[in-house]
DNA sequence: TCGGCATCGCAAAACGCTTTGCGAACGTCG
DNA sequence: CGACGTTCGCAAAGCGTTTTGCGATGCCGA
């Protein structure tokens, strides 16, 4: 493997000039010793070491991902987590970094910070912090330049990246209202997922807003991923009064209710409305196919990734935070609800009368 | 940051001693000097500088994966490359590795394998190499320790994982031929794929085998993706003899073939029996579920993560060749065909499609 | 008392690169 | 003709480690 001082030597110069040359410096190189430094670059098939170049210039060209839940279903065989990587990955192809993946769930910040102080990678991309983890500030502390995705960050520092999460909420809300339903449960993932929370709180807000009442028997919370959604649909659908909509945390959790359903023999969207959120590929795999607040998932990663970039490399913007738009994507599995069956008329919501505040 | 340099001065050692004690070194170290060394390195927050140490040692404890396909679909959020790239993020920890993806699309070995020989990675895991690329013997050519996932190296030196495709699709085929079907059509990926080949070969082997016959038209290739199985499935249906079962090459064909049969009218597997290739999480999504053939998907990716962590480390086995076993798993897609009706138009296309109670 | 032998620790040489300080060569102008 | 820029190039000082060669110290038996 030759190192500069070849190709310095082969083509009868410094190694001075070789790195100007090379590296587009600051000094003026005669025409003809670059010539001669790049032909005798390419005849050596010199590559320089990135690890020297790191030591000097405190720079790799490589930034991490890690993971902030260690929770079953939130890693990169996620669809969403998959989606939005990819997004990550085509900016760093067009802004020549490499994305070093850090697999080891995170304990703490005293034993798992180390992994980046070491001056491996420029910059740091987090993914989904959970609530009340120390990941965010106890990397803030280190210096690196971060980006948090699928949350907020937390920290007045450090930028992030998400969707209106409280605007998709409302969206998917108003489309089952305007179709007629009235009871609407939530099916949601785990509390300690900041977008839990806040996709909650719009929820009810949605609701309450509409003067639609919300048992609550009708929130459920549980975990991302398809048993616990068919766990808890199951739960949901044998209340002594069933809700007629299913307004599900994300999609897979959609598809599992999807499948409680079946498993009931409810059809779907005749019997049960189900709407989703994230919009990934298995959406459209299912018949009928799955109603769903889309997220810009490639776009989420692409701007987090040029954003940590842009901290990277010393010409930062302002803005701290993006919010990105939702959409809603009406397909298959949203009807108006089956005619009321005696008692109450839609427009009446007091006349429902069920005893639990919410 | 603090240095080396640092923690020696804090513990009124040199630097070499506080090496040795950090790094278990082959010199003995004074039980008074440990202790002084072990306590400014962690007052101190000393994290050694991974540059410096890879520089000299020239390992980095870092490995690199490459996709050796640009095609659409074989990215990471491909769910069978992201499936195995979670084996492989497994052993990493395990290991403890670090995952670098380059996902820069790969051209040629003059171009883009100078990334590889910066020394940056200790190792490197191509996945799926297409066929006729010089991604492997580009790669090997730098002396780089190296590992294909999903496909035969090609290379005599280079080790690679893949499971018994032929295995898998005999079983899929006589699984196929037992239930009474003669009229089995394979939906193909490309055939830029070393995969797609000898299932092809397997497939054409198992009819002739059980002396079925075999029109042309029934062997379709295209790409591992939807809209190409969907339109291939679609071109099988429509023929003036069509298949009462496809063996799909991997799950996202054969779920695209689910959605051609549905947008026909067929039932499934009533009317059409489906078998794919894969067992991705999205097979068990649908309905009915989809019977298909197995791979071990994470234990791919581990067995080759930790097969190239041997050739880095120096202790590889013997062994170039890791062939692991598929298994069918039969869901609700395959059933006996019907018995042969005269030749009729399709006037019965009425689909209804109920829920089964499971 | 003294060589011999562990035991411990330090200085210094890499590793391959970037970048600064400085000097040589070669004009050009007063 | 001498002072002064300009243009080029080199030597050398790091960057933060690992690792080798060697010297110092203490302890043992002779």
């Amino acid at each position: 493997m030759s190192t500069i001082h070849d190709v310095a030597r082969q083509s009868g110069v410094s190694i001075t000039t070789v790195s100007m040359v090379l590296n587009k410096g600051n000094r003026p190189v005669s025409a003809e010793s670059r010539r001669r430094v790049l032909e005798a670059a390419r005849a050596l098939n010199y590559t320089p070491n990135a690890n020297a170049r790191a030591l000097v210039s405190r720079r790799t060209q490589a930034i991490g991902v890690v993971f902030g839940t260690n929770l079953t279903g939130l890693t990169i065989t996620n669809p969403y987590v998959s989606a939005v990587l990819q997004g990550v990955l085509d900016a760093a192809t067009e802004l020549e970094y490499v994305v070093s993946l850090y697999s080891t769930p995170w304990r703490d910040a005293e034993r798992d910070a180390a992994a980046f102080r070491n001056g491996r990678v420029d910059g740091v991309l987090i993914f989904a912090p959970v609530l009340g983890s120390d990941l965010v500030p106890g990397l803030a502390g280190l210096g690196v330049p971060l980006v948090v995705v699928s949350a907020p960050s937390g920290e007045p520092g450090v930028p992030w990246v998400d969707i209106d999460n409280r605007r998709g909420v409302r969206l998917a809300v108003e489309h089952l209202l305007a179709l007629g339903h009235t009871r609407i449960a939530h099916l949601m993932g785990n509390i300690d997922q900041a977008n839990v929370i806040e996709r909650d709180d719009a929820f009810r807000a949605a609701l309450s807003g509409a003067g639609v009442a919300l048992p609550a028997a009708y929130r459920v919370d549980g975990e991302y991923n398809h048993e616990s959604g068919m766990k808890n649909a199951h739960c949901l659908l044998s209340l002594p009064e069933p809700p007629t909509a299913i307004f599900a945390g994300n999609d897979v959790l959609a598809l599992a209710a999807l499948d409680a359903a079946r498993e009931r023999g409810l059809r779907v969207p005749e019997d049960l409305s189900v709407v989703g959120f994230d919009d990934i590929p298995a959406a459209t795999l299912v018949n009928p196919q799955l109603t769903t607040v889309r997220q810009p998932l490639t776009e989420i990663g692409a701007r987090a990734m040029r954003r940590l970039v842009e901290t990277i490399e010393g010409r930062a913007p302002e803005q701290m935070v993006y919010v990105l738009e939702p959409e809603l994507v009406v397909r298959g599995t949203t009807a108006a609800p089956r005619p009321e069956t005696p008692r109450t008329s839609p427009s009446d919501s007091r006349s429902d009368k069920r005893s639990q505040p919410s």
